[in-house]
DNA sequence: ACAAAACAAGTTGTCGACAATATAGCAAGT
DNA sequence: ACTTGCTATATTGTCGACAACTTGTTTTGT
């Protein structure tokens, strides 16, 4: 979605970020009537921005019941780990094949402010960093499906865990690296090493997640 | 989604199966209230429908415009084997971690029927057969992302391009020890292993299909 | 005292009407 | 003749009210 139009649109990021952000409390009960007051627009809007949000699996529905917003749980950290590993790295895959040699060097000088920014002594793997890189490479697959999956589904998920369980900037050090060799790949073209890079890269992060949970 | 049970529900399934068998034509648009006397229900639960036919990424929609289903195009089907190679490869190798061995027997059983069924003369890779393997081993693979994207999303446009492009049972003869091979090595919890074959599975189907269409 | 049926309160599902927006056709001016 | 702006029409977006359902409570019968 590019920008938001109509007022379901802007409900429903407004409610989305709220979850994300934990202002609503993951598990708690969605009442519809009680959300339209709140954001001051009709059940029906507030309806259609819980369905979207329904089909990013951030909140679940049962039938003449209500909405909750989903529980977070280790379980569901690593199954969403899971996924990602395997998206990304078919994005990184078709990114290897699919990307003009243009993309690619816009990737490579991101890549480089960002280790002038470790140099200059900030921590790299702060979000914004990291999601801009990942966020380039699935662009750069070119693969409708594949986008919206990670983009519209997984990432706000993604994030939601991050934010509640408090676990920004991991893996400050080694994450660097790993991005580099991976944009090393897809400059060779080499779409195998460029998947396996990336799995590699993701499941570290899970490994390393896993580890500061327990 | 165990039974539809209200409106909404059966409304989204109807429209859904009308569009997937092709009686409502792909890149065809939607009109709301056109839908709402065909279906003789009021347009909230036509919107409803549309809502949810759009994060199966059936239809795709414009505000304040409408909806139009989705075109097919040989691009788009390549694109939808993309994910599907990626995402079921993964669930191969969940399965092979996380199925019981009842599950692998039960998997290993009915493929011995679909073997007596061949053996019998009628083809194998029959929709309902190829359909069941791939089905059980998402649901072995025990997670709950996977399997819905793989069932609300990917599968009904899979069939939408199986139906519409009039490719019911490609590859008759070699699916079947394809399958075999997966099913061994779930059986030896070999994840690795059944993660590549079940890559390469879905790979050649969509190089058959390919070569089909071109 | 207990179980089952009836009731009550509140929530979700559905509807028809109204408002806002886009599209096509016409009109007018250059 | 072509462009530009307006108008008419049709479609989508939003709303408030009513219907259907779920759930917890009370009542009733044994």
């Amino acid at each position: 979605m590019i920008q938001p139009v109509t007022s379901a649109d802007k409900t429903f990021v407004a409610l989305r970020d709220d979850i994300v952000e934990g202002r609503i409390q993951a598990g708690s009960k969605l009442s519809e009537t009680e959300l339209s007051t709140k954001y001051a627009v009709s059940r029906a809007v507030i309806r259609e921005a819980i369905n979207r949000l329904e089909s990013c699996h951030i909140v679940e529905r049962k039938a003449n019941v209500g909405a909750r917003v989903v529980a977070l749980s280790p379980q569901g950290l690593i199954e969403l780990y899971q996924v990602r590993e395997s998206l990304e790295g078919m994005a990184a895959r078709l990114a290897a094949k699919n990307m003009t040699d243009d993309e690619i060097a816009d990737l490579s000088s991101l890549l480089q402010s960002h280790f002038d920014e470790v140099k200059g002594g900030e921590s790299y793997y702060q979000e914004a960093g990291d999601v801009d890189f990942h966020y380039r490479i699935i662009l750069g697959s070119k693969n409708k499906h594949l986008i919206s999956m990670l983009f519209d589904g997984i990432y706000h998920l993604v994030r939601m865990y991050r934010v509640q369980l408090g676990m920004a900037g991991p893996r400050v050090t080694t994450a660097y690296d790993e991005h580099k060799h991976i944009v090393q790949a897809i400059l060779n073209r080499d779409a195998e090493l460029a998947e396996m890079l990336m799995r590699r890269h993701i499941l570290y992060s899970k490994n390393s997640i896993e580890h500061k949970l327990s």
